[in-house]
DNA sequence: GTAGGGTTAG
């Protein structure tokens, strides 16, 4: 059954046929043609008797390569049989082949069997294994594979194994595993190949031990490009992007080559750190290196401005590209989504779907939080269906979006059906569950669903803890949210961040634990933040704390806000103590250094249209009609007992105070939204700022005469108002 | 016949 491969077997007389096939063969398979080098091996294997005009094994090898570079199963399994009837498969190097194919073509059992059924086998064999098992994501049999081979068949690895099992210690996060090998490369003399050293420093990279990583890549005799991309790919992923930049440029200076791989590494760093400037240096120099053909490197390129917050540098580069991937659109909604241009993310979507590009789950992640940010439960719905027709709905990502875009399109109901269908939960499905409920005033479900998935034993990380306790904070679960919040440290290991502290200063303060929030902020063992000094200053103004308030407020001032918020908040609350020349001062100094008020705006969400109202807005075609509801409307609260709120504005008489507030967006879109729909349907606003007590206040009242439900999106929560009383038990 | 770095995600 043992076949040699040398010497060549000689055409039989008259077999000019066969190698005429033979030699049509190896001319395909150095063009890597594939159908061309199939064909002629079934016109050669039918026209030959397989015994003695068979092609040779080179012709089989040379062939099994290519299915494997290009993961034609269907081809290999044929030159698989080919070899079976000619008696060949035990042979080293066909075997060999076989293994590799199958490993290549993602069937690690397949490449098994070949292997177990070789009489002997070599180093190359067991590499061969070690590699194909290592490639299909089976780490512990790979490096299982490297102590067999030494037992069984006192094999000696060789660098071939070392490169080859190094990306599975990787897999595995086995940085023990990795300094072992290490060991042995040191020892044998192996590290004195780049190959060898640059594996082992990517190994380090991918275990966390970037210092590790940095030594070896110093004491390396010789490096190339390749050792010099893991490096900063390694502090990049590592989240040094500093480094990873500063490596980069040292990279270039000492006239190390630049491929495709370092500038991804570049512009991934220039990204992260939001340096344009520098990202604007690559981009030059990927330009003068003909890499602006290399579409990888500009849908980098797309990510990187994105991330710089210029979405109109990255579409730029985006429509000048000639050859457009699925990943170049991904990057380019994913990035007007990110930047607050939700409108601009649903068009390039329609554009992709014109343009027949098949989205991916990728695509539907970036625009599904669009639609979110939009809130149109029509087109919510339809990004729904459309995921279902895409078989997309059960991939976990895009499923934790629709949760998502549920909950931000006040359909609880609807994430929470979704979450209970889901096959599959990662720690974010968990997590924007519980925000969802959060956002909307659930607290005690919010808390319940995180006990739930504690006792089922998934791992709460940083943000579930954040979804966690700003839900005990809209709902006033304060022990709930003091308790969780020493938990995070104590029993899992994680470190509170900024925002969790700002949480817990909002938690106390909405309740009205003033001090005991201003202390918890002198303790905070980092140094507070504008978001923390922030929900002080809010809960100052909750509960008309005017000292407390300015405390906060110069802390803040210190921090250079860049908006005018906390002027305004700070303005308020020393007109509610009417205290007019702090309000003089605080304006002043607030208009001395630039900054406004962001102004206030309502959108109210129809069935297929949304319209937009801004306070004291006029220019809607159906003003006049909307007014005269307004103040009939107006009429009626007071007959159950409404009293304008004028606490927050100042400077005027009563009656224009009274006015200004009956002209605020909210109520405008109210009205609107009344004359526009039939009776009993629900309305529903979102509003860009946190809504006023006045309008919060008058909206109770309106859900009571009008016997409708309103659900008020603010940029804190949910409000769902019904029957006179709003789910957030006025406590926002 | 086996082999190092690699674009978009909640």
């Amino acid at each position: 059954m043992l076949c040699s491969a040398s010497p060549l077997p000689s055409p039989p007389a008259g077999g000019t046929a066969a190698s005429d096939h033979h030699a049509r063969l190896r001319a395909a398979a150095a063009r890597s043609d594939l159908p061309g080098a199939l064909a002629a091996f079934v016109a050669m294997s039918s026209s030959a008797p397989a015994s003695a005009a068979g092609p040779v094994l080179r012709t089989f090898t040379s062939l099994l390569k290519l299915c494997a570079a290009r993961s034609d199963l269907a081809t290999g399994r044929t030159v698989h049989a080919q070899l079976a009837t000619r008696g060949l498969v035990a042979d080293a190097l066909a075997a060999t082949a076989l293994a590799n194919m199958y490993a290549k073509c993602r069937r690690p059992g397949d490449a098994r069997r070949v292997f177990d059924r070789m009489p002997v086998r070599d180093r190359v064999a067991w590499n061969a294994l070690v590699a194909g098992y290592a490639r299909n994501g089976l780490a512990g049999a790979a490096m299982e594979m490297v102590v067999r081979m030494q037992e069984q068949d006192g094999e000696r690895p060789d660098s071939v194994t070392l490169v080859s099992v190094l990306p599975a210690c990787a897999d595995a996060q086995a940085l023990g595993a990795c300094r072992e090998v290490h060991a042995f490369a040191v020892r044998g003399g192996f590290d004195e190949l780049v190959n060898v050293s640059t594996a082992i420093l990517d190994v380090y990279c991918k275990c966390g031990a970037v210092e590790v990583a940095r030594a070896v890549f110093n004491q390396m005799p010789v490096k190339n490009s390749v050792s010099w991309n893991a490096m900063i790919k390694g502090y990049a992923e590592n989240g040094n992007s500093t480094e990873a930049l500063a490596l980069f440029k040292r990279m270039v200076g000492e006239g190390v080559d630049v491929t495709d791989v370092s500038i991804l590494a570049a512009l991934h760093a220039c990204g992260e750190l939001g340096f344009l400037d520098e990202g604007m240096r690559v981009h030059e120099l990927l330009v003068r290196i003909g890499l602006d053909s290399n579409v990888s490197v500009m849908n980098a390129l797309i990510t990187m401005y994105c991330k710089c917050k210029r979405t109109d540098l990255a579409a730029q580069v985006f429509d000048e590209l000639r050859y457009k991937t699925r990943i170049s659109w991904n990057a380019m909604i994913l990035g007007c989504a990110q930047n607050g241009r939700s409108d601009d993310a649903v068009r390039l979507f329609s554009r992709m779907q014109l343009e027949n590009v098949k989205p991916d789950s990728f695509t539907l992640v970036s625009v599904i939080p669009a639609l979110a940010d939009i809130s149109d439960p029509l087109q919510a719905r339809w990004i729904h269906g459309y995921s279902i027709r895409m078989h997309l709905d059960q991939d976990v990502y895009v499923l934790t979006a629709l949760i998502d875009m549920y909950a931000k399109c006040g359909r609880v109901g609807i994430a929470r059906n979704l979450f209970n269908s889901a096959r599959e939960r990662h720690v974010i499905t968990w997590n924007a569950m519980i925000h969802g409920y959060g956002s909307h005033g659930f607290g005690k479900v919010a808390v319940e669903l995180f006990e739930e998935m504690k006792s089922t034993g998934r791992v709460p990380n940083e943000t579930t803890f954040l979804s966690v306790l700003s839900a005990c904070s809209h709902a006033g679960l304060v022990d709930e949210g003091r308790k969780y919040f020493s938990s995070m440290k104590e029993d899992y290991g994680l470190e509170p961040g900024m925002e969790h502290y700002g949480t817990i200063v909002d938690l106390l303060g909405r309740a009205g634990k003033l001090d005991e929030a201003w202390s918890f902020i002198q303790k905070m063992p980092i140094d507070p933040g504008i978001s923390v000094y922030g929900a002080m200053l809010g809960a100052c103004k909750l509960h008309k704390n005017v000292e407390l308030a300015e405390e906060s407020a110069n802390r803040i001032f210190e921090l250079g806000p860049e908006e005018g918020v906390y002027h305004v908040l700070l303005a308020n609350i020393y007109a509610n103590a009417s205290m007019w020349k702090d309000v003089a001062r605080v304006r002043t100094a607030m208009e001395k250094k630039g900054l406004q008020k962001s102004p206030g705006w309502s959108i109210v969400q129809l069935k297929n249209e949304i319209h937009t109202f801004y306070s004291g807005s006029t220019n809607h075609q159906q003003a006049k009609d909307i007014y005269a509801r307004l103040a009939k409307l107006i009429d009626e609260i007071k007959a159950v007992g409404y009293v304008p709120d004028t606490d927050s504005i100042h400077d005027v008489e009563d009656d224009v105070k009274a006015q200004l507030l009956n002209t605020h967006s909210e109520k405008l879109a109210i009205a609107y939204g009344l004359i526009r729909t039939a009776p009993g349907t629900t309305i529903q606003i979102k509003k860009n700022l946190r809504v006023c007590n006045d309008c919060h206040n008058a909206t109770k009242l309106i859900s009571l005469v009008t016997g409708r439900k309103i659900i008020m999106r603010d940029i804190q929560r949910f409000h769902h108002f019904k029957d006179g009383k709003c789910s957030c038990g006025d406590y926002w």
